[in-house]
DNA sequence: ATCCTTTTGTGAAAAGAATCACGACTTCTA
DNA sequence: TAGAAGTCGTGATTCTTTTCACAAAAGGAT
């Protein structure tokens, strides 16, 4: 539990980690924080500041041991201990997460679905379950992480209902902000701010004038 | 093209945007930036602060008339002016935004998509034609935004020839962190790293005490 | 009319994040 | 072995964003 890694810092961490894992999968054992930043389009001062928080992990004129370093943020991002998921909505979005698979270079499993139609009740999806909803706080055991992918409607009662089966963090994808007690993590991914924000973007601001192709 | 309205003031613009409309549809025709933070749950005087760029656009003592708050806005964020959308690879997410109605509360519509699979070109999802990917160039005329939703590897490579064919801005949903040209605007949603860190926080992170239900 | 309550708009302060710039150390080359 | 080149780690700086806190204005009540 150390405090005081930043939050900005903490968010480039999964991305790190991931370009880490490409690396050793080419066979490279060593790199700067020049050549990560072209990779993953931060700046590389920001690279190093982000990995000294952690200590010092790299050596000067050399760079980074990669393998060292994967083995480090895979203890620090618990990559060793799997995080069960649930999919809480069965519909397009729902579906699309079934078929992703976020185990490759992940800590994460999706280990079951609820929806509300009884007739996608009791299929099975790429080997996860579909439970009903009804079932929710019954089957909700061993899980501490749900993906909120139904309307936006059925969101806020649907969240007090998974607050109560022991659910500690949300990655919520309903347009509905959901209130939940103070112990209780929420993302939002909110799919049409996102399109709409880009649209404004792309009509207000002179570009930031970086990258090539 | 007023620049300084901040960053991330601008992001948070569609989202009140959307409340307003709820509380318009509502029927309610006054609100103050206590009531507006609590539904979307960002601190009010960030609320008053984020208007304030647009001019004095509230009452003291009184609140935000919501019809004219919403009509500025809908000027500001070019809510009349409509913005073409292509998903480039129909997979389950691809599809997942087919069905997904940006067009209500939103200035975008999805106009055609692309994919390699010959069995899935020329079909018709909600209204929405499906071309092979290699007509591209010749098919995305008065398209200025894309969503990127194809296997990782393909990215670079689609996404070069997108911006050969005049696209501006791409919503990036997969894992690649593509390069671009420096007029061309990109914002990455990366599902994978959103759930990851969502774990990371709740492992490390004492819960910011706010919130009830 | 008067007073009380509500609520904005904004200076000023604080917090958070990114970037600059450079000393110190390491590796590489010859 | 010596000199050149590369790279980290980090103080200091700058930039961005959030929050505090309060004067000024408006509405509402009696």
């Amino acid at each position: 539990m150390e405090r005081k890694i930043p939050q900005a810092t903490a968010k480039r961490l999964p991305l790190y980690y991931r370009f880490l894992n490409n690396l050793q999968h080419q066979g490279k054992s060593r790199v700067s924080s020049k050549e990560l930043s072209l990779a993953v389009k931060v700046d590389s001062a920001t690279i190093r500041r982000d990995f000294s928080y952690f200590g010092a992990l790299g050596k000067k004129g050399y760079g980074y041991n990669v393998e060292y370093l994967l083995g480090f943020f895979r203890k620090t991002l618990n990559q060793d201990e799997l995080t069960n998921v649930a999919i809480i909505g069965v519909g397009n979005l729902g579906t699309a997460f079934l078929h992703y698979n976020f185990l490759k270079n992940n800590n994460t499993k999706i280990v079951m679905a609820f929806d509300a139609d009884p007739k996608k009740v009791g299929q099975d999806v790429e080997g996860v379950p579909i439970y009903p909803i009804d079932n929710l706080e019954e089957k909700l055991k061993d899980v501490r992480v749900a993906i909120l992918t139904i309307p936006a409607s059925e969101a806020q009662g649907v969240t007090e209902r998974l607050v109560k089966a022991g659910i500690e963090g949300i990655l919520n994808f309903t347009p509905a902000r959901i209130s939940v007690p103070n112990y209780v993590r929420v993302h939002h991914i909110d799919l049409a701010i996102e399109l709409q924000s880009l649209v404004y973007f792309m009509n207000h601001y002179p570009l930031p004038d970086k990258e090539e192709i």
